[in-house]
DNA sequence: TTTTTTGCAAATCGTTTGCACGCTG
DNA sequence: CAGCGTGCAAACGATTTGCAAAAAA
């Protein structure tokens, strides 16, 4: 929730990481790769490319959207950022700090998310892949619902209405 | 509008149900949403907005692509069809047969989409939920991977760009 | 008749791309 | 210097919308 104004400091492991994917594949570190990185991991939580974009712009960094775009691809591949679309039409993404997989809880009433991570859960996937002969490479869950803090403030055929419009 | 030839024959339990969704919102039966309605049903799985209104095209029924569009919406409100990505970045659909909730699995080489219903599953999620308070109201849970027969077949970089770009 | 629906085409939204120029290794 | 990267603006694909004409209740 805390909007960081100040202290880039992306720290120096990330940019690390990048620069070993980039020297593998022959590709270059940039200024503008550099800076997307840093206000990629300045974000405490989910943000979209738009929102990425204007906070360049807003610290004085003109990069251009393509570029946001380009980059943000490029950090998935990295495997530096995750791209998730929380229900939305349009990608979300959030800077991968650790190894921390995690799944997502949904506020149909106020769009918070929750993270939560159960081992369990992640075993009995993989149980229904072995059960197919299906070889696991990646999964998404997204639990849509209403916060403690929306309960009983929702409108239910709003609600009823956002769920059949969700993308997932 | 035009009419069908052939057998179309949607069960009439599915006409009842629209029909009585349709009455309940001062919304009216017309050919289109019947004829749409019948070419949902006549998919024995997944499809999208685009495919079906091929359908109908192919079948003489000149319905817009507006109306499939909206139609498909109404159908999903209605409980008559489910939505979902499969990973793709345009929207799927699924005629809500019975009440038979699933999830899937879907190939990463063929795209082949298997569902599976697993109740522990459902009820380890029910759990997160309990324990965050949340108030379940959807849920989304997609397993990319290969599928038996493209185990081995599938070039890896490939399969790692494919993760990248879904969306989910 | 009154109200909802349709078709059309234009508009939107998020994202991608071709190209000429600029920068990194 | 050879490529890779960037900005720009135009292109894109999926979906939505405004409006006048057509159909259902």
């Amino acid at each position: 929730m805390t909007q960081l104004l100040e202290a880039p400091k992306t720290s120096p492991a990330e940019v690390t990481r990048l620069e070993s994917f980039l020297r593998a594949k022959n590709l270059k570190l940039t200024g503008e790769r550099r800076i997307i990185l840093d206000a990629i991991f300045r974000h405490e939580s989910h943000f979209d490319a738009e929102t990425l974009h204007a906070d360049l712009k807003e610290a004085g960094s003109d990069v251009s959207r393509a570029t946001v775009y380009r980059t943000l691809d490029l950090m998935v591949q990295a495997g530096l950022v995750r791209k998730n679309s929380l229900g939305s039409s349009h990608a979300n993404y959030e800077a991968a700090r650790n190894d921390d997989h995690h799944d997502h809880l949904i506020c149909l009433g106020c769009n918070h998310v929750i993270e939560f991570f159960q081992p369990a859960l992640e075993a009995m996937q993989e149980q229904v892949c072995q059960s197919h002969h299906f070889q696991l490479v990646h999964h998404s869950l997204q639990i849509f619902g209403l916060c403690p803090n929306c309960q009983g403030k929702a409108d239910e055929s709003v609600i009823r209405n956002r769920v059949a419009q969700l993308h997932t």
